[in-house]
RNA sequence: GUUUCCGUAGCUCAGAUGGAUAGAGCGACCGCCUCCUAAGCGGUAGGUCGGGUGUUCGAGUCACCUCGGGAACGCCA
């Protein structure tokens, strides 16, 4: 179905060239004052210099030509060379009913569907996730969730960081702990034993205390790099603790991306494509790509164009190790081998930006990745608090994520409480649902690529343009719902449109109108926050229709029944973009 | 030092391919609950869009310069 700007803006082209101008001077735009029309369309003063005429001469031209327009309740041109144009109300209800009938609002789907990969999340194993990890999280998912409901095969990978030194660190620390278990015993043949000889939280506690050893004590730190050797050449027991490892600390990640409502579709790592780095690392040197410089294996990715210096890739370092960009230029072909995508995104921290610019170069270079398939980098901004700086707890050190979630829960959860009478089951629940959507619009609402500053203040006190706010405007329209079909016993979904009769209403349709377009801009932007803007602004016409119309009240049936369509479909695009922003709104709050 | 991103109301941020009078939220002030959820709605105050020059009929938006801030810049990830 056509964009609803396009639909008038075709009218508009046609007029242009009625009137013996460019059809493409027509292109219509949303109007930035309101107060005086609906759209606009600013081609007469492009075209001014091109005809030698004045600009509203030409839109006086135009304007005639659309007189007897279907669309248009009113078209203007005013000076110095603007069109100013109204639609009629029946082709906004007539495009909503359209909307109603369609899949997807009638969103167009791509005529060819693209494969592509999200590389987001990114945690690393036996590490708690922090507030760090947050914007990943959450900007990933919900670009994947975007390009999915645009129409897009995408296929969202989590990347774990489960290989390296961190590895090595936690088995040594075991050992010094408790050199008696059997993974330590070179001897041992049999079987190892099914549990694992930690819990989450035992785990939690080995890696900071390893970790702190390791920059103390350099002899401590050469156990833990050979460790990593070992367990990376496949000694036996290190590889079984390894696997303990894994199983303990993903299973805790699931759970935590799952009280964040969000899900990968898979849980590779970078441990997945180590065996791949020997074959690879030949096949750069053999293509001529990679060479020796002081002592590390290097591929040069400069280019003639550039204005900056970038430096090599490093394939290997000096003393022969891989390093981060090895696997992730080895999961690069592990990727083009098993899914050939179209498209490949990374979700990181912006100060990668040039890390990834030299990996994409090399694969390019190399030959890991063909001229068609697209290599994307997002960098996302810094979370700081609110003194600017990035995000602390109180004491100065790095805040686990699940005791940020725990304290938006419960500060939610006293809210709802306060002034309402509800079951402290619906409560809680309600509370997670309505905190999860002050995290997310928070950091979503903002755009990915600056810093952001992280309020939990502001987040917590849910006036304006946050997300608790959103939901609030669906649950009103739900409680409405809800009341209609309880007094009239008939079914909403059955009410049809009609044409607005209020100023209020007529805007709430034409912001409907908006959403195919919407979407697929923040589609191909990979841009969430315009999703948020449009809901803000859908909320705020809605509310503002809401406050000016008694709508159960309504004696004229046929009106109410046309109010209570434009509920429906205002409540399902509104809960189709949180869906796609990752959380969704509870019945009552 | 080089490169790069940013600078818009007291604070946090939007600003579409360059268009008319630069918009929201918070905070401040003033109104609105006998009425579908006041987590709401309406209104007032608050700006030389860091500064300058240029391109253009027209610049917050484009170019150059300048000031201020952040970030990145071969063996970390």
């Amino acid at each position: 179905m056509k964009k609803f700007l396009d639909l008038i803006s075709e009218e508009i082209k046609q007029a242009f060239e009625a009137a013996g101008y460019d059809a493409e001077l027509g292109k219509v735009t949303l109007s930035n004052r309101p107060d005086l029309c609906e759209y606009q369309c600013n081609g007469a003063m492009a075209g001014a210099k091109l005809y030698r005429k004045a600009p509203i001469k030409i839109a006086g031209e135009v304007a005639e030509k659309c007189l007897d327009s279907g669309i248009f309740s009113s078209v203007e041109a005013v000076p110095p060379g603007f069109l100013n144009l109204k639609v009629k109300e029946s082709v906004a209800a007539e495009y909503l009913t359209q909307m109603r009938k369609e899949e997807k609002f009638g969103l167009e789907m791509p005529e060819s569907p693209k494969k592509i990969i999200i590389d987001y999340g990114g945690p690393n194993v036996a590490k708690p996730l922090h507030v760090g990890h947050l914007r990943s999280a959450i900007i990933g998912e919900s670009i994947k969730r975007i390009a999915r409901y645009a129409g897009h095969d995408i296929i969202g990978d989590i990347h774990l960081g489960d290989w390296g030194l961190q590895m090595g660190l936690i088995i040594t620390e075991l050992k010094e702990r408790r050199p008696e278990l059997v993974y330590f015993d070179g001897a041992y043949e049999g079987e190892y034993p099914k549990e694992p000889p930690f819990t989450i939280s035992e785990l939690e506690e080995i890696y900071p205390t390893a970790s702190g050893k390791s920059k103390e004590d350099p002899a401590y730190k050469e156990r833990a790099m050979d460790a990593t050797f070992k367990l990376q050449s496949g000694v036996r027991g290190y590889r079984a603790l390894w696997h303990h490892i894994m199983d303990v600390s993903v299973e805790d990640l699931k759970k935590n991306y799952e009280n964040l409502s969000v899900d990968f579709d898979l849980w590779k790592g970078e441990s997945d494509v180590h065996d791949m780095i020997p074959a690879m690392v030949e096949d750069m040197k053999a293509g001529g790509h990679a060479h020796l410089s002081d002592g590390a294996l290097v591929v040069d990715v400069k280019e003639e164009t550039d204005t900056k210096e970038i430096p090599p890739c490093m394939i290997l370092k000096s003393d022969g190790a891989a390093l981060y960009n090895t696997t992730d230029l080895a999961t690069i072909l592990d990727r083009m081998r098993r899914y050939q995508p179209d498209k490949l995104i990374y979700l990181t921290d912006k100060r990668q930006e040039l890390y990834f610019e030299q990996v994409f170069r090399c694969a390019r270079k190399t030959g890991l990745v063909g001229p068609e398939t697209e290599l994307l980098h997002i960098g996302f901004g810094t979370m700081n608090g609110k003194d600017g700086k990035p995000f602390k707890t109180r004491e100065g050190g790095v805040m686990r994520l699940e005791t940020l979630i725990a304290e938006i829960n419960e500060e939610m959860y006293r809210k709802i409480t306060d002034n309402r009478e509800i079951s402290s089951q619906e409560a809680r629940e309600t509370a997670k649902t309505v905190a999860l959507s002050a995290i997310k619009y928070g950091d979503l609402s903002n755009q990915a690529s600056k810093d952001y500053i992280f309020d939990i203040d502001k987040f917590t006190s849910f006036e304006g343009d946050t997300g608790p706010y959103i939901l609030y405007t669906i649950v009103r329209i739900k409680s409405i719902l809800a009341k209609y079909r309880q007094q009239s016993g008939r079914n909403a979904d059955a009410c049809a449109l009609r044409e607005a009769g209020s100023g209020s209403e007529k805007s709430l349709m034409l912001e409907i109108a908006k959403f195919n377009a919407m979407m697929e801009g923040a589609c191909e932007e990979s841009a969430p926050h315009k999703v948020c803007a449009y809901i803000y602004d859908l909320a705020n016409a809605f509310n503002r229709f809401y406050h000016e119309t008694k709508i159960l009240t309504e004696e004229n049936e046929e009106k109410k029944s046309g109010w209570i369509a434009l509920l429906v479909l205002a409540r399902d695009v509104l809960e189709v973009c949180i869906s796609v922003l990752g959380f969704s709104a509870p019945e009552r709050m």
